[in-house]
DNA sequence: CGACTCGTTGACTCTCTTCAAGGATAGTGG
DNA sequence: CCACTATCCTTGAAGAGAGTCAACGAGTCG
């Protein structure tokens, strides 16, 4: 956590007293998750469930930011459009993971579910009221928000210095590291983003990342045996792709 | 600001009663801009003031973060390394600007000196004590963070799907908008980097940049007079250049 | 003055893009 | 169940934008 590496200490929650979001099953991946029962009894008075298919906007770049949300289900896609059609995909998003965070009243980025999703939503307005009461979870915000800045770095390097074949690599190391975060099985790897997403995030071309997975392929460092799916044949080799100094 | 973009109301200070700080040329640039003069007063005990030469190394990734900064005077260089000695600058500080906050316990970039550089150095031991009793700071840390965050998604675009000339023009245009932020003169612009620091940062050559910026000299956007000051001859028309609309 | 760094310019190379076509997959409706 | 279609993915050939290699000029410092 960014100021204040050290644990904030929580108090063992009773599932019994916070209603709905006591059985939530993402809390613990969650900015939820440092909250006590009574405070998360508290939070859950104010949410509500949204679903959404695939394909549908979730926030959209330059609107009034309104709501917040948490992943509870599914993915998300991130990204930033030039006004000629060019997309950069700033990131995605998976269970646990907090949108919406917003410098003034709107949105600076749209999001887009990848597949059927589950969102929780913060009404913007209640959250801050409650914030100004709950400080471990304005503190949580905040090592939310600077590891989100760090991942945003890292990804600088990846798209102003790396080669083609190092951006795949590390982008596939990424989505499994990030599945073992979520307790997920990390083979074979959940790629439910399309090629076009992973070359708009990747600062590539759809024929490009193709190619290099091809070529990944080739060199028995990966195998694509289904449709969304990626095997990870060779975890060091293609860790050694990645190059040293960013750090996960 | 972030989650409460809602003006933060502040005391008034009094200037006699909060010692050094009160007098920082920088303050209302700074995150203490947030501070009473009660509150300025005791952040002020637990700082020290740092000068370090131009080239001087200010942190250094990977290496304990024993300490955070605010930049008085001077600018500094943000940067992550490939293992291969590939660089990717990943932001210039300027004064007021805030350095220094870490996911973990160690600093996740490093930061040089590019001029002669006055620092205020704040222990982060002393530092996060503070903070728990200072929740204006905290909060306006929170919108310092995101305002980065915000700050490294734009340069994900620009890295990502911005073309040579689209990067460079992007470059002097924010480095015009952060001078009239700092109210120094915006004409001509002050450009204390080097072309290697903005080639980096851009995700090019140093040859490209010349070559780019000679294009924009030719076609009578911007002038160079004198080392390290560029004119901008034509703003509108190198703004366009911007957002890519209309290119090449 | 000479050595050094930094910036500019030129010629050539190369990685990735662009343009084009074909193949795989899923959904739809008869 | 199988054409029919739309979309996504893959592969190939050609092209372009930026990189690489190299040389030179300008300013700086001992």
């Amino acid at each position: 956590m960014a100021i204040l590496p050290t644990a904030v200490s929580r108090p063992v929650p009773s599932l019994e007293a916070a209603g709905a979001c006591a059985a939530c099953a993402i809390r613990e991946l969650s900015v939820c998750s440092v909250l006590s029962a009574n405070e998360l009894t508290r939070l859950c008075t104010i949410i509500s469930t949204v679903n959404l298919d695939a394909g549908r906007t979730v926030i959209n770049e330059g609107e009034p930011a309104g709501d917040l949300f948490n992943v509870v289900r599914g993915s998300v896609k991130l990204y930033k459009l030039l006004s000629d059609g060019r997309r950069q995909v700033t990131g995605f998003l998976f269970p646990g993971d907090f949108l919406g965070i917003a410098l003034n009243d709107t949105y600076a980025y749209s999001g887009e579910a990848i597949e059927p999703l589950q969102l929780c939503r913060f009404p913007r307005k209640k959250l801050e009221t409650l914030l100004a009461e709950l400080p471990r979870l304005e503190r949580k915000l905040l090592g939310t928000t600077a590891h989100e800045l760090a991942a945003a770095q890292d990804q600088m390097v990846l798209l102003g210095r790396k080669t083609a074949k190092e951006r795949v690599a590390s982008f596939l190391v990424s989505l499994s590291e990030r599945a073992v975060k979520r307790r997920r099985p990390a083979l074979p790897l959940d790629v439910p983003m399309s090629r076009t997403d992973i070359a708009d995030f990747l600062g590539l071309t759809t024929e490009t990342v193709s190619r290099t997975l091809t070529q990944l392929r080739q060199a028995r460092l990966i195998a694509t045996s289904q449709r969304n799916r990626i095997d990870i044949l060779d975890p060091e080799g293609l860790m050694e792709l990645v190059d040293g100094a960013t750090d996960h």
